[in-house]
DNA sequence: TAGATTGTTAATCGATTAACAATC
DNA sequence: TAGATTGTTAATCGATTAACAATC
């Protein structure tokens, strides 16, 4: 609402290094460190100091030239930035061995995310408890996101039941996607915020970077 | 050792494309489909036909003029520029939820790789079975590694419990790590093959581009 | 042979880095 | 004021796209 200033179309790539900037800056904070220069971030996170400057202005002029920028106040921004201020609703749908791990492991409380529901098909898992909620049938899901309105549905199923639960999910106004399949959800719904982890094809570029360690010994 | 021509340096861009093909290939194969364009990859991708071209020329000509490429050699190519037909080892440590999540749920054999054992430090997960495997303690881990010479490590630990295991895994001869951790291994072994998989941050990528949707509105 | 599509070179575009005037 | 470091413009670098000759 205030602060923010300028942007209008930032890149992937920048939008990618803010959670890393937001991170770091935490880490800062953490060891009562105060105030730091485009140079220090630079030499520490191993970037130069033009592309810190770059980055953060495309959001607007965050630092004090002479002093450099207040960790704790750029930290803010940051976080303002990426949203993590707005108290976003999470619902997870899918509750195998991923389901279970991301709502358990990942802290969304802590990313401003609000994890407000699980939804399961298994009649066995329906009623049981996962992350400290009890888990829903996947028949109350329109009911459930027409009343809560959830801002993000987190995909941790099978990818054959996915397109079927996409179109019931945007019909009820989700339109936030954190995507652990591999179903192409903008080719369908290219209005949405779509986020994946494709965690096999991140698999298969380690297999590139050991397979081409060992050619080149 | 006979087919892949080329290759000094290929981009990372290239090379995080490649799983990508080779899961399309897949389909298409799936499908029947025996001969493709670069043109109709692109089109069924949302690539260019130039953009498919370039990147497959880093590694050989794989197509023929006039008539585009075959589906299951140019599948088979790309696999083995991956590695995926070298049958890695791998071990897991760390059998939390996000532990337990990625031994099951993700298909390690099916991207060639063998996961031969998980490790933990709690006593009471030592000797229970995850993923077909029976836990062991982390004290094993160096005689483990010694003698069954695991190509990657995949680390699913508390960041504080890192950079330890680091020493011990990569003292032990581990040179891969897929790494599920905040801990930036390439400042400390600048030598190892590494693929980390930031999920905080990407979670927070998609608070930014759902709260970047909401202002634009 | 004619048509099609590759492999590859050249042109364009975008992102990163360098430089420096503005200013705290 | 002098020193430092930003915000921003200009230069460089790399990646993507376009064009086309080679060839199946």
């Amino acid at each position: 609402m205030e602060s923010i200033a300028k942007r209008e179309y930032v890149s992937p790539a920048v939008i990618r290094r803010l959670p890393r900037y937001y991170r770091f800056l935490g880490t800062l904070l953490g060891r009562g460190v105060t105030r730091i220069s485009s140079r220090e971030i630079a030499e520490m996170m191993g970037l130069t100091a033009s592309q810190i400057r770059q980055d953060l202005n495309c959001f607007g002029g965050f630092g004090q030239q002479g002093y450099g920028y207040n960790v704790e106040v750029l930290r803010a921004e940051i976080g303002r930035i990426l949203g993590l201020d707005k108290g976003f609703r999470a619902i997870l749908v899918g509750a195998g061995n991923m389901g279970k791990a991301i709502s358990n492991y990942v802290d969304f409380a802590n990313k401003g995310f609000n994890l407000i529901a699980i939804f399961d098909k298994d009649p066995a898992k329906i009623g049981t408890r996962v992350a400290g909620l009890t888990i829903k049938s996947t028949e109350e899901i329109t009911d459930f996101c027409l009343t809560h309105k959830p801002d993000v549905a987190v995909l941790t199923l099978p990818l054959q039941a996915t397109k079927g639960m996409l179109d019931i999910l945007v019909a009820a106004g989700v339109t936030g996607f954190w995507n652990f399949t591999h179903y192409d959800i903008l080719y369908d719904y290219p209005h949405c915020a779509v986020e994946s982890v494709f965690l096999e094809d991140s698999l298969m570029t380690l297999s590139y970077l050991v397979n081409d360690r060992r050619e080149s010994e």
